[in-house]
DNA sequence: TTTCACAAAGCACGCGCTTGCTGAAAATTG
DNA sequence: CAATTTTCAGCAAGCGCGTGCTTTGTGAAA
């Protein structure tokens, strides 16, 4: 709600007093010279490597070179920063799906399965891409409202798998019902934060393999 | 380190000392009358349900009406009050799986793995039952020492997977690797903790028929 | 007489966050 | 143009609070 505006005015007030000096920002889309997202890449790693609560504003802070207060300049709480991380590490996940469904043709449905996972598993294990492993480990950490706002993100990743499951579910590679497949296969790919190391064992290409001969038939 | 023992004893200290009064009890295992297992089970739900360090001791002291400095006397810090929580979580779990693939004949290897799948779940998602969840997701809050303690345990539980699933490798009703296999599906029935819902959407019987039709061939 | 299973009270510490301030930069003004 | 005004981005310091944990005390049981 904006503040409402007054229709009758006096003469001198009839002047529009624009103020001088450096035009205002919102408080939403803040420019921050170039730290934002220095703190933002800072939080994320830490928030991965210790846990968020093990993590301290003041970590983050010194992780960038700043003061223990300083952070609060440009995020109104810890919380909201572990939101940032979140929205942002959505956000490009989102798009790096896109961009990684349309340099596949749409059939067969194999190909573009197989893109979609070995996507995903980028998105988790691909070096600085912390943002999403946090968003999945630190989901309790939100306020109620924050959760209703990833929420929305988390289903516009979520809906670029349906279509696919569905042709294969229809050519005969998927038997089980569309809907738990993804919960399914999504939370064996997630799993893997857990347990994955670039260092050993397997490749991401090899995971990907793995997970198409475990989950589709033919 | 312990006190190094007394070599020369005077003659009146040569005496055995017996204590008298009520016998000491290891500190290792403790009898308490009661109230352990109370605390246990009051800390493993409020970890489940807030999370480990969202938790505070007097939450749980609380919980079992206690005051607030007396779970100090069961366990020696909250870290090894959580290890307890995992530690029973993973026995009983560990138990009821040797129950349940008793209870089936070893062949069709198909009939085992549903068995266990099905196990799986319950330890999930059966009521009284959030030890086994606070393990999987409160991780990071352990120490090393008892992390070590507890992958054996781990390793017991994951160790009856692994020959169904060869078994099943061998029959061509799994065609992706076994190792990596045991590592997707188990991730994947994990994961729904997150999601799984006992009063809304699919029944656990539903969940394991989808996850057999996911997972293996025919 | 000794131990048990807590109760009662409190300590020290680290945490998120606030407040007040400041040099520099940018826009506006005469 | 120079002078003025306003904002920017962060520094410096510290407050209040909740936390894990400790210490001492105590009635009951063995």
């Amino acid at each position: 709600m904006t503040a409402p505006q007054r229709l009758i005015q006096t003469a001198t007030e009839a002047v529009p007093k624009r103020p001088r000096g450096r035009p205002r920002k919102t408080a939403d889309e803040r420019d921050d010279g170039n730290r934002r997202p220095a703190l933002l890449s800072a939080a994320a790693r830490l928030f991965r490597r210790q846990g968020f609560d093990a993590t301290s504003t003041r970590d983050i802070a010194a992780a960038v070179g700043m003061h223990s207060g300083s952070p609060f300049y440009h995020f109104k709480s810890k919380s909201a920063l572990l939101c940032a991380v979140m929205e942002e590490g959505m956000r490009s996940a989102i798009a790096r799906q896109a961009c990684a469904v349309q340099s596949v043709p749409p059939s067969p449905a194999l190909a573009q399965m197989r893109q979609l996972i070995r996507t995903h598993f980028d998105t988790l294990h691909g070096r600085g891409n912390d943002f999403v492993p946090v968003m999945l480990y630190e989901h309790r950490s939100l306020t109620d409202l924050q959760r209703v706002s990833l929420s929305k993100l988390q289903h516009e990743y979520e809906a670029a798998w349906t279509p696919v499951l569905e042709a294969l579910h229809a050519s005969g590679h998927l038997r089980a019902p569309v809907k738990l497949s993804r919960l399914l296969i999504l939370g064996a790919l997630s799993w893997s934060v857990q347990w994955f190391s670039a260092r050993k064992g397997a490749s991401l290409d090899e995971l990907t393999d793995a997970a198409m001969a475990l989950f589709l038939k033919e």
